[in-house]
This record gives C-alpha cells, sequence and structure tokens, in this order.
DNA sequence: TTGAAAGCGCTAACAT
DNA sequence: ATGTTAGCGCTTTCAA
C-alpha cells in the first residue's frame, strides 16, 4: 500500500466506479449530477467516499476560471475595529463556499500593492479592499482590471467603485451635538491621517458642526495613525496651543485612548476635566477606564454588507458602482460629562 | 482593443518577446532566470512589463503542486486574543511569499472540518490549527495526510503533532502564587472548557499549586466558552457555593471579565471584595476597570513561531513533531489587592 | 445517459 | 541557450 499516489484523483474515482471520468465529474458536481443516471451517480459517490476523493481546486480553478477565493487587504488584523468586519465578511463569504485571504497593509501603499497582487495571482475571484486612501493608484488601477471589487470602512474620491463605509458626516455631528448639549463651548479635534476618507470626512463634518453652534474655532490635529501613540502626540500639541479646551472629538477610539493619556500628562482627569468622544466603538470600549463614549459603527455589519455587495458584483460584473453608508449611534458613556466649572472658559 | 484576452498568458509574453514559452518561463522565474541569455532575459521581461503580465497561480500551482497557500483556523477573529497571533503569522508567511487562508470555526468540530476540507481542496500547503480539542478526531486524520499541520495556541494530548502553546502550567502557579502572596487563602477556579489543553492543564496546575501550599479546596468551575458571558455564569455558581471566595484564577481574560461581572452582581467590587487573575493578557487588559491583572502570553509569537515550524516542516515533511512552549509572565495590575480584612475567612 | 477529446496556463524533462 | 513535448487534474463541448 506504501509508495500509491499522494491523493487520489477524479480518475481513480472513475476507475474505481467503473465510468468514464467525464461521467465522474457530472456525479460529483451538485449542478451536473441531475445529467447522470441514479445507479451510476451512487456508484460514483461510493467510490469517492471509499477513496476519501477531494477534488483539486486549482484545477476546478484553472478550467473553470473561478477560484473561490476572496481577497481581503485591511490596515492591520491586529487594530480593534478590523477583526469583527472580518469576521462578518467570512461568514457571508463561507455560506456560500468561498474562502478568505487576509492580509495587512500596515496603511504601506507598496506592500499593499504586493499582497494585492498576490492576491490577483491567486486568480482571487474578488477583492475587498479596506486600505484605500482618498487618492489611491493601486484602486484606479484595479477599477479597470476585471476583478470585482469593493471598498470596506474607507472609500476614495473619485467614486466609481463600490464601497461600504460608515456615515462619518453624521457620526461627528453627533458627537459635537453632544458635547454642546453638556455645556462644552471649546471643543477641540484629533483626527485620523487626512489621506483616509474617514479622516477628512470626519474632520469636514466637525467644522461644520463647530461653525453651525456658532462654537469658537477651536484645535483641530491630524494624527499621524489612528493609533493611541499618535492621538496622544496630537492631543499635546492640541492642549498646548489650545489650553482651554474642555472636549475633544477623536477620529476614533485608539486616537480617543490617546487623547485621554495626553490629558492625564498635563494633569487633566477625563471626564472632569476632560471630555473625550470616540468613533467605532471598538471591542471593550464600554469597560475601559473611562468607559468611552463614542460613535458605534456597525463593524461586523460593514464586512457583511461589503461582502455581500462583492458577491452581486462577482454574479454580475456589469452592475454599477454603490456606496452603502452604515449610520453610527452615540453611545454615551464615561469619558463625556458637563465641563468642570473652573475650566469654563469667559 | 476590445475584446482582447481578459489578461495575457505567458504564451501572450513569449510571442512580444519573439521566444517560446518554455523561454519565457525560465525568464520570469528567479530560479531558473539563469539559465536564459541575459539579452532574451531582458526581452521577455520587457514583455512581460508591457503587457502587465501577471503570473496564473492556478496553473502554476497544478504543475508545482505547490500553492503558496497557507491555511488557518481560528475559533474566532473576533475574540481579542486572536488577531494578534495571526498577525505573527500573516508577517511570517508574507516574507516568505506566501498567502493566508483565515476561517473562524465558533469552536464547531464539524465547521472546524469543512473549513479544514476547503482549505484542502484549496491545496494549501500547510495548516495552522488553533482550534484543536484535547482529542480531535480532525487532527488525528490530518496527522496521516501529507499536508504539514501545526497546531497554535492549544494542543492535542496524544501529542504525535507539531505545536505551538503557551506555558499553561507556570502561568497558573504564577497566578496562585501572586494571590497567597497578598494573604489570599479562599482561591476559586473559573477555568475554561476541558475538552482544550488550555482549560485542562490551568486548572491541573492551579489544584496542584493551591495543594503545595496548603490551602483549602475551593470553588473550581469549568466555564462552557473562553467568553465573559460564560464567565460570568461560572462564577455565579462558584461564589454562590463559596462565599468566603476572596479571590478567583480565571481560565483567560474574558473569563475574568466574566468574573468580575459576576462578583458585581452580588455586590463584590473588584479589587476590594474579590481579586481576579486573568490569562493571556489581551489588547487593552491594562486600560480596563480595573486593569487586569494577568498571565501575559506572548501572542505575536505564538503567531511567529507556528508559522515558522510550519514552514520548516513545509521544507521538510519528515521532520519529527516539536511542542514550543511559550512561557508567560505575571501582570501586576489592579483587579488583584489584599483581600479585605472584613472578608478574610476566620 | 455516457464516452471521447480538447484545453485551462503553466513548468520541466528532454532534445537540439 | 532555446525549442519541443508532455502533463498537472479538472470541466465541458460534442458525439454516440
Amino acid at each position: 500500500m506504501t509508495g500509491s499516489r499522494p491523493s487520489p484523483r477524479l480518475k481513480d474515482v472513475a476507475d474505481a466506479a467503473g465510468v468514464h471520468v467525464s461521467t465522474a465529474s457530472r456525479a460529483l458536481n451538485e449542478r451536473t449530477a441531475v445529467l447522470v443516471n441514479p445507479g451510476t451517480l451512487e456508484r460514483v459517490r461510493e467510490a469517492a467516499t471509499g477513496l476519501g476523493y477531494r477534488v483539486n481546486g486549482m484545477a476546478r480553478a484553472l478550467k473553470m476560471r473561478r477560484s473561490l477565493f476572496i481577497g481581503m487587504v485591511i490596515p492591520d488584523i491586529a487594530n480593534p475595529f478590523f477583526p469583527p468586519a472580518v469576521r462578518g465578511a467570512e461568514d457571508v463569504l463561507e455560506r456560500r463556499g468561498l474562502s478568505l485571504l487576509l492580509s495587512s497593509s500596515d496603511n504601506d501603499p507598496a506592500k499593499a500593492r504586493r499582497q494585492v497582487t498576490a492576491m490577483l495571482e491567486g486568480q482571487v475571484d474578488g477583492l475587498l479592499l479596506a486600505m484605500a486612501r482618498r487618492e489611491d493608484p493601486l484602486v484606479d488601477e484595479l477599477r479597470g482590471g476585471g476583478t470585482p471589487l469593493v471598498l470596506m470602512n474607507r472609500t476614495v474620491d473619485g467614486g466609481g467603485v463600490s464601497a461600504v463605509v460608515p456615515d462619518d458626516f453624521n457620526g461627528s455631528l453627533q458627537a459635537v451635538e453632544h458635547l454642546y448639549a453638556l455645556g462644552h463651548r471649546q471643543i477641540g479635534f484629533v483626527g485620523g491621517p487626512l489621506f483616509t476618507s474617514n479622516g477628512m470626512r470626519r474632520l469636514a463634518s466637525f467644522e461644520q458642526a463647530v461653525r453651525s453652534l456658532g462654537l469658537p474655532d477651536g484645535g483641530k490635529i491630524e494624527a499621524t495613525a489612528f493609533n493611541e501613540a499618535s492621538g496622544c502626540a496630537a492631543a499635546g500639541r492640541l492642549l498646548a496651543a489650545y489650553p482651554e479646551t474642555t472636549a475633544v472629538v477623536a477620529g476614533n477610539d485608539l486616537l480617543a485612548l490617546g487623547v485621554i493619556d495626553a490629558g492625564a500628562q498635563r494633569g487633566l482627569s477625563c471626564p472632569r476635566d476632560l471630555s473625550v468622544v470616540g468613533f467605532n466603538d471598538m471591542l471593550l470600549a464600554g469597560r475601559l477606564q473611562p468607559p468611552l463614549t463614542t460613535i458605534r459603527v456597525p463593524e461586523y455589519d460593514v464586512g457583511v454588507r461589503s461582502a455581500e455587495l462583492l458577491l452581486a458584483l462577482v454574479e454580475d460584473p456589469s452592475r454599477p458602482p454603490e456606496t452603502v453608508l452604515l449610520s453610527g449611534e452615540l453611545k454615551v458613556r464615561g469619558s463625556t460629562a458637563a465641563p468642570a466649572p473652573g475650566r469654563r472658559p469667559g
């Protein structure tokens, strides 16, 4: 028995069942099984089970031009925003028999390009991209390339490509209004990188909200990345330049954590001396010290909707691009409070 | 120009360069490029670039019996333990030109089996499995199957398969000793499912530690899953049965959170009335309320080492199985303190 | 209802 | 140094 083929091919199954390989193929294929005689069908299936046959996906893909792989590139799986979104996509894809190829690009365009290239070589049936920049040559190239594409979480300025993103505009608006209602009048902003649609849109709506409420133009700082360290550095500059600030809207939850750190470094306690609002409602945000007031983005749904949209695009490549806006919801928790009397300006 | 081939094949490149396809293949392949005339090499490369040629990985895989895919099955990417481990594996694999196929099995053996089957059909070059049970028929089958395999985070009782796991034994020990040093004498245990090596080993070493310190045999409850809700339910039972408990060792950080919840439900404040130690030191564990005292497991390294071991196995399938134990380190934070005088037994 | 034959795109003997 | 040829394992026309 030693030295036999590594794993049985369709030919082996066919031989065992006493039929031609094309018949075996038809029998084992859901769609074509009806074409084969019930008795034969049974024999083939038994032979397949008996031999422990497993279709060779590479051969199938080569012939059918369908790999049943979907590629997904995100900035970083270790960033708590992404796991739920990945999981959402995974669940949808698995139900349809597709597998997920995952890469983290660290927001490095060259790295993202290499990863996408590897996925394209892997003949993925579609691409889920969460690392898009507002101006993104890679996305532009891909748009013409015949591989269906959906942008997740971030989109591009130019449009023309399907995307599933949070309603950044409304989110920031809710954050500002919440702080205003608490009595804050000196509200700062620590946003994410402006090369992302999230960073840009959250800033734009922050500015508009502040303006329409007639608030003074406070500090607005762009952090270099959506993480705690960048948020802390940016907030440090903000608080130095605008010491009268009593509240900060952050570009996301990690940035918010950094803002809280920066405040603490200056002796400002959150929420007593400094209120902070995050964005996303990442895992455990409600159990932090203090529990984070934030804009809840349906992260899992971002993944689900992206995958669904991509599958629709795979079925019908001529389907026009579409942008799905998922609305967020303000979760009021412990990181926001009325400003302390002593710190209120005027 | 419309109606041309979807994407150029090697044949197209060869034609454009005026050579035979086999020459083009040699030219474009790192390993065989030395065999071709420098001038020809240049022409082929230019043609490839000019046409935007991209190798068809399915065809290559079919021929070479190497897909450059690695499959990874974890319980749930949304569980904060896994993202760093996934990231570690990703980084190693990418450096070697391999892509990662990821699935979440939810600890459902049938689901895991389907996912592994899909990956095997996808001709993955190796498998990283983080969902193993102590007795796992799937792992047993795979061991004979010719696809290299490394278990991550959890291993099987039988051995005979490579694994990279935390040092559960030493971890629990440190937790108990820490609580003992603080003055606790009534220490309970809320562990993970005993069908996992983690659940079992952490319990075993807890019991041994308690015994060797001469402590009374306190409550030990097995939670149904490694999550907050199960931890809360289990801890509820523990505290009802052993109300004199002043400290609890939890099977992981999420379970620890559940223990804290259960305490709070009974009016017990952590750490004043109840000390809790977690396991893993998941993301943000130190920023929770209270900051979690826990056993730090090098999650990223678990991923790195697993991937490295798997690659070694891919290169040399005859390499004997090996278990790598990664040691944890106690991180003392805010969820543990000396027992309150009023609650100390006796 | 089944078999024959072609071919997906590539690599690797083998031959020249 | 390059061309010829076979074949990886599968699906799918086309014929019978």
